[in-house]
DNA sequence: CTCTGGCACTCGCCGGGGTCAAGTGCCAGA
DNA sequence: TCTGGCACTTGACCCCGGCGAGTGCCAGAG
C-alpha cells in the first residue's frame, strides 16, 4: 500500500492484530469521550481476553511507533495524527462504507427546495454541517469544459456594461465592465448579436481567444468592449473565491470544537476561501476521498484540524468536504461526505441536463 | 431628549459634568484596557482636580444610577450597557464625527478593484472589518423601487429554465424553474420576447402582477412558465439571506472578542443571515446611525454585543454596520461606519447610474 | 455643604502544601 | 508470553495565608 498521502513510510507500520485492535479502541473511545484513554478502559471496550498490564505493554509499543501519545505522564493515551491515519486507512479497507439509506433520504429531502445552482450548493453545506457537526465546504463545478449557453450584455449607463455569462450547467457569472469611452445602446447591441451567434454552445475554454480575435477585426469603437469581454470570460474559468461555499462555522466554536487561539486563524482561512478552494480541488483528481490529518496539511494554520473531501462529477467536476478538529468521527464523516456528494451529483444532474 | 432607543427613561439620567467626565474616563479606559477601572486611575486620566476619595463617592452614585458596575466587591468599575449608551449619546452630541480624510482615502483605495455589485459589497465588508476589527455586515440595496433592465430565459433542458433578472442598479437575480410539462426552445422564445417588451424599464414592484396577467391570457402550454416567472420576480423583492454579506468573523474569536459560549450562537446567527437582515433594515429608515447595545437588543443571543449600523442611499436604500462585543471603541466605529457608508454610496452610484 | 485623608474591610489572585485518583512502567513468577 | 502486584509520577482539587487593589465610610477641614 503506497499511499502518497502517507507522510511517514515506516516499515513497522503493519501492526499485528492485537495492537490494531487496541489502537482502534483508543481512537474510537477518544473520539467520543474527548478524554485520554487508559489501559483499563481499552480492555473493557476492545473485548480483549488479556489483562490491563498486557495492554499497557502494547500501548507502550504503540507509543514508540508513534501512533499514540500521552498528554502527561500519568494520563491515558491519545491518538497522534499518525494514529488517526492508520485508523482511517484501515476503516476504508475493512467495511467500505455502508450507506444505510437513512442518510440519503434525509439528505435528499433537505436539498429539495433549492431554486438555483448556487442555492443547491448553499443548502448542501447546510446538510453536510448538519450531518457531521463540522464546518462544511462545497466547491462549485469547474466550468472550463462546460459549454456557454448565453452571453448577455446590459448597458447600465453609457460607460458601464454588465456582462452575464451562463453555462449549460446553470452556472451564472456576472461582471461589470467600466469603459473608458462611452458606447450607445446600438453599439452594445451590435456587439451582443455578433458575439451571441459565434459563441453559443462552445466550450468556455475556447471562447476567450475567439472573442479576442473578433476584437481585432471589429470597428475601433467596439474593440474596448470586446477585449473586456474576453477578459471576463477568462475570469469565469478562475477558481475564484466565489466558487467556495462555507457552512456550519458555529461547530468550530461549539463543544468539542477548536482551541480558541486556532479559531481566529481558521475563520480567516474560511473567509479568504481561495486557499481552501485549492486544497479541495486536489480531491477532484480521483474518486477516492481526500483525507488530510493534522501534520499532513501543508499549512501550519491547519495543524490540529482534519479535512475529508470528495469530488462529485457532472459534465465537469466539483468537490465538497468538511473541516474540523482531528478528533472527529471519521467513520461517520466519511460516509456522510460520500452520501452527500452522491446526492449533490444527482441533484445537479437533474437540474442542468434534465434527466 | 426623548430617544426611543433608550430603554430606561430615568429622570436622573442627566449627569452633572463631573459625573459625566468620570463615566467618560471609565468607558474610554475600559475599552482600551479591558480591565475594571478604579478611582485612582480615573483621577489620572480624567484630569480632575479632586482626590480619589471624591471620585469614589461619585462612582458610587454612578453605580446606583446604573451606569457602571463592579464585577466583584474589591474590583474597579466597568460600564454597564446603560453606561455605554450614555457615552455614545454624548459622543454624538459633542463632536459630530470628524472624518480626518485618511479614512476615506484608505477606503476608496481598498474598494477600487471590484468587478460587479456583489464584489463591491463583499469588499466593503473587508474594508469595514479591517477598520474596526469587528464583524461587518452589508445589506444589498432593496430592489422594489428599482427598475428592471432585463429578463432573460435560458432553457437548460426541456424541463428546466433559468431566469435571469437584472435591475438598473446592476443587481442580478437568477433562479431555476423546473417545469412539470416540457417546453420547446421555440416556446421559451415566445415567452421571452413577449415578456421582454412589456417589462423593460418598469419598477420591480409592478411586474409580478403584470406577468401574472399575461399568464391568464397566454396559450395554456406557456402558462406554467409565466406563473413561475411571476413568482421568481416576487422572490426578487424579498429581503432574502443572500442580500447580506458578512466579513471579518475572525475578529470575534481574536483577543478582545466574545466569550467562547456566545461565539457559537453568534456564528450561527451570522450564517442564517435573515435575522440580521431584518435588524439592519431598521437602520434604513433614518440617516442617523442605529446603535444597539447589549440589553437593547431584542434577541437574547445578542446580549453582550453591540451593533452600529448606518444606511446608504442610491435610488434605493441599503445598510451596513458592524457587530462586536459591547466593549468596543464607539468613537472610532461610528466614524468608520459612516465613512464607509458614504464611500459605498459613491461607488455604487458611479457603477449603476454612471455619474 | 463639599471635599479630603485615613482606615478598616472585602475579595480575587497567587503560591504552597497535602490528598486523591488515574494511569503508568517494570518486575518477578506462572 | 502473559499476568498480578507494586512503586512511582503527575495533574486535579482543596484549603490556607499573604498580598494588593479597590472600596465604603467617617471624621475633620475648608
Amino acid at each position: 500500500m503506497t499511499d502518497p498521502s502517507r507522510l511517514v513510510t515506516d516499515p513497522d507500520d503493519v501492526l499485528d492484530e492485537r495492537k490494531a485492535a487496541i489502537l482502534r479502541a483508543i481512537v474510537a473511545e477518544y473520539v467520543t469521550s474527548g478524554e485520554p484513554i487508559g489501559s483499563k478502559r481499552v480492555v473493557e471496550v476492545a473485548q480483549l481476553d488479556v489483562s490491563a498490564a498486557t495492554v499497557r505493554n502494547e500501548m507502550q509499543a504503540l507509543e514508540e511507533l508513534g501512533y499514540i501519545s500521552q498528554p502527561h505522564t500519568s494520563a491515558g493515551r491519545v491518538p497522534t495524527d499518525k494514529g488517526y491515519r492508520y485508523f482511517v486507512d484501515e476503516l476504508r479497507n475493512r467495511h467500505r462504507l455502508v450507506d444505510d439509506g437513512r442518510q440519503s433520504e434525509a439528505v435528499a429531502q433537505l436539498m429539495g427546495t433549492a431554486t438555483d445552482v448556487e442555492d443547491v450548493l448553499r443548502q448542501t453545506t447546510q446538510v453536510l454541517s448538519h450531518l457531521t457537526h463540522l464546518v462544511s465546504l462545497v466547491v462549485a463545478p469547474a466550468v472550463d469544459t462546460a459549454r456557454l449557453k448565453l452571453i448577455e450584455l446590459v448597458n447600465l449607463s453609457p460607460q458601464v456594461v454588465l456582462v452575464l455569462l451562463v453555462t449549460d450547467t446553470g452556472r451564472v457569472r456576472k461582471q461589470l465592465i467600466e469603459l473608458l469611452t462611452p458606447l450607445t445602446e446600438a453599439d452594445v447591441d451590435r456587439v451582443r448579436s455578433a458575439v451571441a451567434d459565434s459563441v453559443n454552445g462552445r466550450r468556455v475554454g475556447e471562447i476567450e481567444a475567439l472573442v479576442d480575435r473578433m476584437a481585432d477585426e471589429a470597428p475601433p469603437e467596439l474593440r474596448e468592449l470586446l477585449r473586456e469581454l474576453a477578459l471576463a470570460v477568462a475570469r469565469l474559468e478562475e477558481a475564484g473565491p466565489d466558487r467556495v461555499y462555507v457552512g456550519g462555522r458555529a461547530a468550530l466554536a461549539g463543544p468539542g470544537g477548536l482551541e480558541r487561539r486556532d479559531l481566529s486563524r481558521i475563520l480567516e482561512l474560511l473567509e479568504e476561501r481561495v486557499t481552501l478552494a485549492r486544497i479541495l480541488a486536489e480531491s477532484a483528481v480521483t474518486d477516492e476521498p481526500l483525507i488530510r490529518i493534522g501534520e499532513e496539511h501543508d499549512l501550519v494554520d491547519l495543524q490540529g484540524t482534519a479535512l475529508v473531501a470528495q469530488r462529485y462529477q457532472l459534465a465537469t467536476t466539483g468537490s465538497l468536504g468538511v473541516l474540523g478538529p482531528t478528533r472527529m468521527d471519521y467513520a461517520n464523516v466519511l460516509s456522510s461526505v460520500q452520501v452527500v456528494a452522491e446526492q449533490l451529483q444527482r441533484t445537479l444532474r437533474r437540474l442542468s441536463s434534465g434527466d
